[in-house]
DNA sequence: AGCGCTTCGCGAAGCGCTTCGACGAAGAAG
DNA sequence: CTTCTTCGTCGAAGCGCTTCGCGAAGCGCT
């Protein structure tokens, strides 16, 4: 049995000072550049790194300098069933990462607030990025009571003290209520994120809805606020239930995917887009050109947007005792196909055609007034 | 200046063990369970670790056993434009590292060989997974010559050795194409990955350019493969070109994106999907319901091939001596409404009806021989 | 009682790096 | 020519943990 020679051992930071006879800590100078070391020094180091293919050890060097020079990223859903924009974020984090030539950790635990202090409390990583933030989150509660860095990409109720980076959902929606109102639409409903999600506090939701019944009112038109879940049979759903209900309604914005079950609903029920109905998705992203029709809606500059959010916390993790910003990132609305005017006949005719459908247990429907 | 008290330093295991009035090696046995410590003592030990709020340290723990418990995970693109399918691996690595109670270091920087080596050699990552693989692929190359533990998600030319899991590309396309046959088409074309992943030798776009080339023939039938960029503009032009110069072809299978373009082509040409032409998609994913018509394609079970990748190269680093696992997952072709037989009015018909379209630029065309 | 055996806790030696204080050799200033 | 500064280099003390070898008991056996 010959010896099967394990492992060409690692050259470690030792062995070159050896080399080049120099010092331990001045090769370590050498690399950090914290000390000025002569350029023949210098020189003879480097020359021997070269040589023997040294790599500094991760471990050992976050150990005695304390930070790892990694940061955490929460990703909001195991299963990335992510909106587009979230996954954009996620890449737009990972490019700034590199940029600095920090690391980044991934993790899922998105839900559980103590996974979120772990990493930082185990010294894995240096600071956190958190995604779907809610109104009143333990995670940032955690992060606070501990004095870890983390910043947001989504807002919290009480945004002092706290650097984010955030899409503005409230102007979205109201963007898109203008545009339909030019049109002459009268009654509009929203398709909210799903209702758990506006229970458990999340933020995105309760500013859409927000946005929405201030809206609907200042622009004196009837808004119909539904929670509706993504998955396209569900939104299906809740839509056809809106088709049949609510006939005075002639078009609807969607907050997520639930655009996929609304317009299944829409050709189920033989209307045609944007002729006799108008839609627009305040996510919209690369699929909303490949749709038939096309869809309108908000474009974010969400790469843009999570590379700010790591850029932001690094620079924080460098300097402690910089500001918090906080970042608003308005949107465009592009119109493409699925926006029109109203159909000229009277819409309530359509109910005729149409027979009633009980409400499917999914909806929760909460009416706006007229102003 | 009151003192701004700037950390309240963390719990070391020196202060468990004094706080319990063991060695500190007992404590290091008690969380480690390397050796057996009497009951006595474990409790002792775990009561001043939660009283303590004590969390062991990461990076003192890599440096001391020589292990950092982490994968690194490279992307192919820094930008995410992932098909569906990637990203769906990408979940489920994530999701078996943190099972396993491993971390997952993201990193884009696919392109770069030595980057791959990089987080292994500083010991930031135990192994690696490595995506988008080529046929002769320099990454792997080099992690062999290190010595380095890896995984694929994709396949190498000479794959003796290696552990990867893909997905089955040319079973796929010979599944579309046997379905079309059946339906009755006599000439199909084969949007394959763009003309520079071919020459760079991405191994799923040889796996499929010679899977189809070997079952037109086997199949009795003509064969258009075309390679074509993602892009919709781009993937526009070639289809424009080849509806107009190819009045014979009344069917397409899309390796990627491509089917985004191809449909906005045939709209274009007033073609109607199924009855005047025909679409499969070989990464069919979420957005196959919701196109219109929703897409016939091949499903693939993408989460459990990550999770199977991560998983594989974890039980690796566990036991270097555990033979290779190669898994190859075929895919399950799901007939919705982008299918159906040829037109029966003989195709070439067609061509009158349509203005002669000048090859676009990034077609790259070769015709496969009939049988 | 004496023998080896296992069981379980202890101390100490690293792991590879950063960083601080010290120190000799120059150059500047007196 | 001394005295005070830089400047550049060195040595050593950790950082918080794992792990190995040792030894003190406790055990059953002859």
């Amino acid at each position: 049995m010959t010896k099967p020679k394990p492992k060409p051992k690692p050259a470690t930071m030792a062995q070159i000072a050896e080399r080049s006879g120099v010092a331990l800590s001045t090769v370590s100078y050498v690399l950090s550049g914290k000390r000025p070391v002569s350029d023949a020094m210098r020189e003879r180091v480097l020359a021997s790194i070269a040589e023997a293919d040294y790599r500094p050890h991760g471990p050992a060097r976050a150990l005695a300098s304390g930070s790892s020079h990694t940061i955490a990223l929460f990703l909001p859903s195991p299963h990335w069933d992510l909106v587009p924009v979230q996954q954009t974020f996620v890449a737009g984090a990972t490019q700034a990462t590199s940029v600095s030539d920090y690391s980044l950790l991934l993790s899922t635990a998105a839900a559980d607030p103590e996974a979120a202090v772990r990493l930082v409390a185990n010294r894995r990583a240096d600071g956190v990025i958190l995604m779907e933030t809610l109104a009143h989150d333990p995670r940032i509660e955690k992060l606070q009571a501990a004095g870890f860095p983390f910043c947001l990409i989504g807002r919290t109720a009480d945004t002092s003290g706290i650097g984010y980076v955030d899409i503005d959902y409230g102007a979205a929606v109201r963007t898109g209520l203008e545009h339909l109102v030019e049109l002459g639409h009268r009654c509009v409903a929203l398709f909210n994120f799903p209702q758990d999600q506006l229970d458990a506090g999340y933020t995105s939701a309760l500013i859409a809805r927000d946005a929405f019944e201030v809206a609907t009112a200042e622009l004196g038109i009837r808004g119909i606020h539904l929670t509706c879940p993504h998955p396209p049979q569900e939104a299906f759903a809740v839509a056809a239930w809106l088709l049949a209900s609510e006939p005075d309604c002639t078009a609807a914005i969607t907050t997520g995917w639930q655009f996929t079950g609304l317009l299944g609903a829409l050709r189920a029920a033989n209307l045609h887009v944007p002729d006799e109905f108008s839609v627009v998705s305040v996510i919209a992203a690369q699929y909303a050109e490949m749709l038939t029709p096309a869809l309108t809606g908000i474009e974010w500059p969400a790469f843009e947007a999570g590379r700010l959010a790591a850029e932001m916390l690094i620079e924080r993790l460098a300097d402690d005792s910089v500001t918090h910003r906080q970042l608003l990132f308005g949107g465009e609305l592009v119109i493409r196909e699925s926006t029109g005017p109203p159909p000229a006949t009277p819409p309530s005719k359509r109910t005729n055609s149409r027979k009633r459908i009980p409400p499917p247990e999914t909806r929760n429907l909460v009416q706006t007034q007229r102003a």
